[in-house]
DNA sequence: TCAAAAGTGTTATCCTTACACCCATGT
DNA sequence: ACATGGGTGTAAGGATAACACTTTTGA
C-alpha cells in the first residue's frame, strides 16, 4: 500500500503578539534590515531534542529572539501549501505547525535586536483588518474591486458542497447590511490568497504564468506561509479574548481599565463603548482594583487594576463577551 | 545546530461522529471483533500521494470504512505522548494529527461492517460525559475519591505558571455550588491521564512501574492516542455547536424540532429546555418548516424543517447559543 | 378515551445598548 | 480656567429562563 515516502519535516513556527500602547505587535526574525520579506521565529521539530512540541518551540524562539515565549498554544498544523513533494525530491516535505505566544514587551529591547529579531505593527501585513479609525480605504479602493471581479469569473464550475465565489466573498468582506465579523481574519487571508491577490499566492505558484500581473500591494508579505500562521494568530486570539481572560496575559500585572480597553481594541481592531466596556470588565468580575492609581496617564489619574486569577475556577468561560461596538 | 535527525511519520486519525436516534456514535476501525482496544480509523500522511492532509485523511477512511467522511475540521496535533524518541530508533516518531468528521448514519452498514469498521456509543469511552440523566454516579463513586488523593499528594513542586491540581481537579470536575461545564471534555480527559487513571497513561509508561496498581475501569480505553482525540474531538464540538451550524451536519435534510434537540442533546450531554429551545432555533432563523410533517414519531405528528444555508452570510456567528439547562 | 409526543403563551428578570454628564488632576 | 483623560447613572429594549397548558394523532 504505502510506497517509498520522501523526508518529512516538521517546522515549529511561532506567532508571538505584544501590544505596546495602541499597536499590537509581531516578533519577526531571521531578516536581516534589507532583506524583506520578514519571518516569524521557526525551526524544524527534533524528536531526539525536544521530548514535546512546546519545548522545542520554545527553545527555537530563545535562540532566535533571546526572549521567553510565556503564553503559548497551538493553533493549526499546514501541510497543503507551497512546494509539492515529488518523486526523487532531496529536500524533505515540510509540514508547519503554527502557534500562538503572548508576551508583554520587554523592558530591553538591545537582547532582541542583536538576535536579530524584532517587533513590528501587525496591521502592517494586514491593512484591512483595523478598524479602529473607521472602514479601512483599502477595502473599497483594492480589495472589494479585485475580489469581485475573480468572484465574476467563477461562478460555474464549483463543487456542488463548496460555496460559491460569490458567497465567500459576502462571508469574509461582507457589504450591504451585514456586520464586518473581526474574527474572520482568516477567512479574509486564504480568500486574497486563492484569487490569487497576494503575492504569496504567485510565489507558491497557484497561478500560471500567463496569468500573472503586476499585483496592488495587499499588505507586507511574509516568508514561506507564516503570514497565513499570523492570520490564523490574529483569527483565534480575538475569538478566544470572548471567552478566555487571555488579554490579561498582554498586560502588565496592574493596569488601569483604559489600557486594557486599549489593548482590547488594538487586538480586535475595533472600538468599544466605554462604560459598556467597564462594566462588562467589573460585573464580570475580572478584575479586582489594587487601591493604588497613576498619574502617568495625563488628565486625572486613573486607578489601577489587577487580574483577578480566582475566576478561571468560578465561572465556566470567563472573557470579555464583547457586544456589538 | 541540528544533529541527524530521527525519521518522523504523521499519522492522520479520524473520529467521525454521527448521531443514531439518542447516542452519539465514534467510528471505530480495525480492531476485530475480539481484540480490543477500539481505534479510530487512521493512516500515515504521504506527501507524494495525498496532496493535502484532508485529501490523504478521506481516502484512509474511505479504505477502512467504506464511508465518505462528509464535513471534516482539523483538531489538533499531538506529538508528545506515547513511546519518546531515543537514538538509533529503527522505527519513526510519530506525530498525529487529529480531525473530526460529521456524517449521518448509512441506511446500509453492511459495507462498513465487511470493511471492518462500526459504529460505537461514544459515552462507552467517556461514562463521566453524560449527564443526560443527572450526574453520572461513577464521578462521585470512583472518579473524585481517585482525584482528591491525586490532588492532595502533589500539591508542592508545581511550577510557578501551572495551576495547582486542587485547583485543576476543581476546574475540570467542579463541585460544590461550580457548574458543569461539557466543554471541558479534554480537561477531564487530560487530567485522567496526568493522575494515571486512565489505562493508557500506564500503557505509554507515565506511572513508575513501582506505582502501578490495579485500575478501576474509566471507560472503555482505545489504541494509541485515539481517546485523546476523541475527548479533543468531543470538546470541539460540543463548543462549536454554540456557534456555528454544524449540528446540522449530523441531521438528514429534513427533520423534527425534537429531533434535532435530541441531537443537541445527545452530544452537549445534557438536557435543554424544549420551548426555549425551540425559540432559539427559529428565532435565529436557522431553520423553515418544510409545510410537510411526518407522524413516524408516535403521538401528534410533528412539522418537518430544513436547514436555511442563507444564514451562514446573514449573521457573525448563526449556532445554537445554549443556556442554562 | 387514553397515551404519547408536538406545540404554544406569558411573565419576571437580567443583560445589552445607548444616551450624556460629572470628576480629578497638570499646566 | 481649561484641557485631558477618568469615571459614572439611568432608561429602553431585547434576550433568557422558568412557569404549565393545549393540540393532534395512533392504538
Amino acid at each position: 500500500m504505502a510506497t517509498a515516502r520522501t523526508g518529512i519535516e516538521i517546522g515549529l513556527t511561532a506567532a508571538i503578539v505584544s501590544v505596546d500602547g495602541e499597536e499590537p505587535q509581531i516578533l519577526v526574525a531571521g531578516g536581516n534590515e534589507n532583506e524583506p520579506p520578514a519571518g516569524l521565529p521557526s525551526g524544524p521539530f527534533d524528536p531526539l531534542e525536544h521530548h514535546t512540541f512546546e519545548i522545542g518551540l520554545r527553545s527555537w524562539v530563545m535562540a532566535q529572539t533571546a526572549l521567553p515565549a510565556g503564553y503559548v498554544e497551538q493553533l493549526y498544523t499546514f501541510g497543503d501549501r507551497g512546494r509539492a513533494a515529488k518523486v526523487g525530491d532531496k529536500q524533505p516535505h515540510v509540514v508547519s505547525i503554527g502557534y500562538l505566544a503572548l508576551t508583554h514587551m520587554p523592558e530591553n529591547l538591545s537582547a532582541l535586536r542583536a538576535a536579530g529579531a524584532g517587533f513590528e505593527p501587525w496591521y502592517r501585513f494586514f491593512p484591512w483588518e483595523d478598524w479602529r479609525d473607521g472602514r479601512p480605504p483599502i477595502i473599497d479602493e483594492t480589495i472589494l474591486p479585485l475580489l469581485s471581479e475573480w468572484a465574476a469569473s467563477g461562478t460555474r464550475k464549483e463543487p456542488a458542497r463548496a460555496l460559491s465565489r460569490q458567497q465567500r466573498l459576502q462571508f469574509s468582506f461582507p457589504t450591504g447590511g451585514s456586520p464586518w465579523d473581526e474574527e474572520k481574519a482568516l477567512d479574509r487571508y486564504e480568500l486574497l490568497y486563492e484569487a490569487g491577490l497576494v503575492e504569496e499566492a504567485q510565489r507558491d505558484g497557484r497561478e500560471a504564468a500567463r496569468t500573472r500581473k503586476k499585483l496592488p500591494v495587499l499588505g507586507e508579505t511574509m516568508r514561506f506561509d507564516h503570514r497565513r500562521i499570523l492570520a490564523t494568530a490574529i483569527a483565534r486570539l480575538r475569538s478566544k479574548l470572548k471567552y478566555r481572560p487571555v488579554i490579561f496575559e498582554l498586560m502588565n500585572p496592574e493596569f488601569t481599565l483604559t489600557s486594557l480597553q486599549n489593548t482590547v481594541e488594538a487586538i480586535s481592531g475595533r472600538h468599544l463603548h466605554k462604560q459598556n466596556f467597564r462594566r462588562l470588565v467589573e460585573t464580570g468580575a475580572l478584575v479586582e482594583p489594587t487601591g493604588e492609581s497613576t498619574a502617568a496617564t495625563g488628565g486625572r489619574p486613573a486607578a489601577l487594576f489587577r487580574f483577578r486569577r480566582d475566576v478561571l475556577q468560578e465561572r465556566p468561560s470567563p472573557g470579555l463577551r464583547l457586544g456589538a461596538r
